[in-house]
RNA sequence: GUGGUUGUAGCUCAGUUGGUUAGAGCGCCUGGUUGUGGCCCAGGAGGUCGGGGGUUCAAAUCCCCUCAAUCACCCCA
């Protein structure tokens, strides 16, 4: 109903639902590790300028995407819309301004004020890794590869990497000179978004999607070569480094990202079967400013939408994870015999085995029905006969045969079929 | 922010040109078995028809507004 909805653009995550988060979560934790990573948490707020610097002042994430908001302070503050800016303020703070690398991976929310749409939220989740302080082709390569080894990890085949290199801040101007001119003499046959972003951010002005933008735009200069020998060269040898990993990559000439951090090479991974957004992660090499600061950290790094993932691991017809150890249910027909089952509760749960005990009076039918829906594969049951004989009675519900044990005994007797199983 | 589509039971959905007490399947509860699940049978609970206003003798149905979901634009993960 309506009045159990979140605010728009956020979901409630159910337990039924979490196993498949784990698994992305958990996954993260395990691969970025072998690749030297740790895990890394930052505020989910920070100063407002941190992400107007950071993510640049023209972009459309800073201009019309963040939550930004007073506190009692008067202090300006904004509801991280990525993760990158937060851990490079927080990695500031270290040696990576002398050139001493940092790897680390992060796992958390991000928030964007955007309508929603299939893939988008307003609070999404990421997990993102960064690796800053030094530049080097081989790092860009690795990067890249530890991305699409997280992703061969969570099942997800059948994505395309798209590649591209944004130069650097040296090698803009007279690329965007050049695309400045070319686009300035058919301006006026590009939609309105085009118009705008002339001379605000031509670059964005290639990757627009409208027809009548994609028309001029398929004739628009190859900046790329316009761009130094040595951009180029450093282009090439990530390309090269990827050949011999047997990475597989699309060269994107119109891949530009929203970010104006972005330096040298940039990433996305396309997954059909997302819809109109279908961008499963993106990244690239950047040179992130933060305020007051003159030198910017430098850096590589990618977020993946765990959505997204989600998203594209259901359209592959993933099999969900399956729970190990099966449930004991315990019925217990009287106060006496339930209390008694909440004690041997107990004693299962520390052995390792989930156990759920009645605590209403209900019939014997009732029960076992309860335990029928939870797929509990055994059931103790105790009544006033089974206490008078000092016993439980061992149902294994696969079987649908039954035995009669003393108390000590029921542990003893499950984790062998247990075992088995798993 | 702009547009399209959709809102009826916990879930998936019927509901005729406006017509009397709004239905089905699944799920849930109880019983058929004095203390034995799944299958079957019988019964039962559960609905401000998203909300507000309007038209009408009469609105789930028509009109307006609003909220929400969803998809697309846009943006990006």
């Amino acid at each position: 109903m309506s009045n159990s909805n979140p605010p728009p653009g956020t979901s409630d995550v159910f337990p039924e639902e979490i196993p498949l988060w784990h698994r992305l979560e958990d996954s993260a934790r395990e691969v970025f590790p072998l690749y030297g990573y740790g895990e890394m948490r930052t505020p989910e707020f920070e100063y407002t300028e941190v992400f107007e610097r950071g993510l640049g002042n023209e972009t459309e994430v800073v201009q019309k995407e963040m939550y930004t908001f007073k506190d009692r302070g008067g202090r300006s503050l904004t509801l991280r819309p990525e993760g990158t800016a937060g851990i490079v303020r927080a990695l500031s703070g270290t040696d990576v301004m002398n050139g001493i690398e940092k790897r680390v991976y992060y796992l958390g929310p991000m928030f964007r004020g955007e309508r929603p749409a299939a893939g988008r939220r307003r609070q999404f989740h990421q997990v993102g890794v960064e690796n800053a302080g030094r530049i080097a082709p081989e790092i860009d390569a690795e990067c890249i590869a530890m991305l699409l080894h997280y992703l061969e990890k969570i099942g997800i085949t059948g994505s395309t990497l798209l590649l591209n290199t944004r130069g650097t801040l040296e090698d803009r101007p007279p690329a965007e000179n050049a695309l400045r001119e070319y686009f300035g003499k058919d301006i006026e046959t590009m939609c309105d978004d085009c118009k705008d972003r002339l001379n605000r951010n031509v670059w964005r002005i290639l990757d627009c999607k409208q027809e009548q933008c994609q028309k001029v735009i398929e004739a628009a200069p190859d900046v790329v070569s316009l761009f130094s020998p040595e951009t180029q060269k450093f282009f090439a040898e990530v390309c090269e480094i990827l050949n011999r990993l047997g990475i597989k990559y699309e060269i994107a000439p119109r891949l530009v990202r929203g970010l104006d951090y972005y330096v040298h090479t940039v990433f996305e991974v396309t997954h059909p079967g997302l819809g109109a957004q279908n961008a499963l992660a993106g990244g690239g090499r950047y040179e992130l400013y933060l305020p007051g600061s003159k030198k910017p950290v430098i850096g590589v790094g990618f977020a993946a939408g765990l959505e997204r993932l989600l998203m594209a691991q259901e359209a592959l017809e993933l099999a969900p994870p399956e729970n190990l150890i099966p449930p004991v249910f315990l019925v217990g027909l009287g106060g006496n015999a339930r209390r008694l089952n909440m004690k041997l509760a107990g004693d299962i749960r520390r052995a390792g085995i989930p156990a759920m005990a009645e605590v209403e009076d209900k019939s014997m039918k009732a029960q076992l029905r309860a335990a029928n829906r939870i797929n509990a594969n055994f059931v103790l049951i105790r009544g006033d006969e089974e206490i008078d004989k000092g016993i439980v009675v061992a149902k294994d519900m696969n079987a649908g045969t039954q035995e009669e044990l003393p108390e000590s005994e029921v542990i003893k007797w499950m984790l062998p079929k247990i075992i088995k199983k798993c």
